[in-house]
DNA sequence: GTTCCTTCCAAAACCGGTTTCGGCAAGGGG
DNA sequence: CCCCTTGCCGAAACCGGTTTTGGAAGGAAC
């Protein structure tokens, strides 16, 4: 784009000059680089002159500017994320939360936080590049991992620092904060379970995504924690948005021996559910019994409310910037993990078995007659 | 943050060397001056050595390092946003949508995106400084304008380029992007009127941002182009949450004349219109219509689904980088100022008044003795 | 009183670009 | 043939920082 000739054509704007590390040092008769090393607690310099440099440089407002020293360091003081858009993102909802928190904890120590956007694969890949080609980021955040991501190979190859949010399948030299989401599964299904529910299915969510393996392994762990065997026949996959959560809900109460209740990895397809019992006649909460995954905003506002487990997705990303900086500033990634329990929120949407599986097939099949889905306007 | 020695004690990343435009000028023969003003459009280059610079350059990848042009130019070739966290929004759920839009059109044109969060007025008004004094940014984003914005003022005594989402009450040197909400509440009435409907009421928006007096405005200029008069009593204010709108729409309906149809400014209020007829036994689509205005995903989910106005965020996104960017080359912000209409989404929440206003009103009283709200847990 | 360290700062180089300045060579006019 | 432009590029300064180098001053050891 090159434009710097025909941008010189237009008069600049009168920005009045900043403070410069040369006004501070022309004030105390000391030269630039004496400032600077001063700052930047170099051993060479006395006590007596490192704190006349701080006083000074503070009364001032001197502010040094982050790309004069990228140029010379190589730092940017600046984390990078990149956001998928085309993809199904349970996420979304809680994007404001999650940017107050990189961006909160960035600036408290003086970073600052560059956004780029993705709507592909490819083009993940093509602008993770050009952003680490033009040293736009220090260190990148990873949101939504995969059980086996391209993008920690690509950064991994290219020696960039990068912090997980989420784990994945190779762990080798990775930083991350995670929420798990396996004990909420497990603990979904013992609370279905102390409520009396023997057949409890399981809606995972994204195939590939590493949070479906946990949480099904968690979801697993649950049944066996309760005494229960587990089902193959009860489980359904990669139901990420209302209509997946719909058709897998509709599946799973067709079995000649449905689940009174089930677990969901992700809010959205939980919600899926509601129609699909509505369309048969049958009360959330009552004939079948639904917990979710994620708290999303909708959850609030279904009928019956959604019983979910919240996600602090602001805490979240405090943590995933400190763990960053952290990293960019060379430590170890074997002791920058750290993981965290999503917290229960009871509302109505489970409750103990108002019918049996027998009985609750049978009313499935009464229904089926007149099947129908109830036409909602999207 | 004093640490630049002790940063400098950890090794060094080995990551591979850049190309500079030192390497593309010792390929050419050329100094690096000569290859910068050929790559700038400089007009003292001729064109061979032009294109055989711009050749070079390309062919190996040679991309100037934004920071690096940044310390002499004064340009970082990065907009600024600073999202407000703690208020109320309408918008939230489309940030993802709004960040796409935006970082499209930027990194389209080679620029890139720089985030920060403010919690509060006051941490708004000084993180721009600190972002300003920085220079993290060209240029930013103002999403939510108020009537009286004070960001304006700040950045327009600092003379530093920035962009409307929204229109302000003193347009002096504004350039803009917004939707034309005034236009959807006029349409709304329309829409209401020709369904029959004589009083309509309205509940309006965030008091102090400029969109609720421009929506107000609209909903006046529906009933008058619909021949109904304007009767004050009918119109509540200041609502943006379920809350809010449960409480305006309880007030509205204890009326002796009350409205039979709402049209809200915002749709989080218009979804607590669902709380405050339900209470009353009334049914949102016959007894009372409601129409609302944003497009949030929740108004999908409500029984019945919310009629409401949706708006191209993404668009707007990558509208306001284009038009900041503009604005930060140079050109003049009355040539800067778009607008476009919002999309009526038809759902079920709004039909032809299956009662009367004075039959509303006596249902209205005959539910009041019993009059409670649904314990709903959020 | 040398010699040898230390301590502490000045001076200068450097990072990767942009912009200014000056001069050479070719072309045009007289 | 000389002078004056004009076109075009090299050289060098510059932006605001950081890092390296080198040396002066002071104290300790001999």
């Amino acid at each position: 784009m090159p434009t710097a000739y025909l941008d010189n054509l237009v008069p600049k704007s009168p920005r009045k000059r900043r403070v410069t590390i040369a006004d501070v040092a022309d004030a105390l008769d000391l030269t630039k680089g004496t400032v600077s090393r001063a700052l930047n607690n170099y051993p060479d310099i006395s006590d007596r002159t490192r704190k006349r440099v701080a006083k000074q440089a503070e009364r001032m407002g001197y502010r040094p500017l982050s790309h004069a020293q990228a140029i010379r360091t190589g730092r940017t003081k600046s984390l990078g994320l990149v956001l998928q858009t085309n993809a199904h993102d349970a996420q979304r909802p809680f994007l404001s939360d999650f940017l107050a928190g990189v961006t909160q904890e960035a600036s408290a120590q003086g970073w600052s936080l560059t956004v780029a956007t993705a709507h592909s694969q490819a083009s993940m890949q093509a602008t993770l590049e050009r952003l680490i080609n033009e040293h736009k980021a220090d260190g990148f955040i990873l949101p939504r991992t995969m059980v086996h991501d391209e993008r920690i190979d690509l950064l991994r190859t290219a020696h960039v620092p990068f912090v997980l949010y989420g784990r994945t399948g190779d762990d080798t030299d990775c930083a991350w904060f995670d929420i798990l989401g396996e004990n909420a599964m497990r603990d979904a299904v013992l609370r279905l379970a102390g409520m009396g529910h023997r057949r409890i299915g399981f809606v995972n969510g994204g195939a590939g995504f590493n949070y479906a393996a946990l949480r099904h392994a968690g979801y697993l762990a649950g049944l066996t924690q309760a005494g229960l065997g587990a089902d193959p026949q009860l489980e359904a996959a990669d139901a990420v948005t209302a209509e997946d959560g719909e058709r897998a809900t509709a599946r799973l109460l067709e079995l000649a021996a449905p689940p009174t209740a089930l677990v969901f990895a992700v809010d959205m397809a939980a919600l899926g559910a509601y129609g699909a019992a509505a369309s048969r006649g049958l009360t959330i909460g009552r004939e079948l019994s639904v917990i979710g995954y994620d708290g999303v905003p909708e959850g609030a506002y279904a009928t019956p409310p959604l019983t979910t487990f919240n996600v602090d997705t602001r805490r979240a990303g405090e943590r995933l910037a400190h763990l960053l900086i952290a990293r960019i500033r060379g430590a170890d990634p074997a002791t920058l993990r750290e993981c965290e329990n999503a917290r229960l929120l009871e509302r109505a949407s489970d409750g103990p078995p108002a019918v049996t599986s027998e009985e609750l097939a049978r009313l499935v099949r009464a229904a089926g007659n007149h099947d129908e889905t109830n036409g909602r306007t999207r």
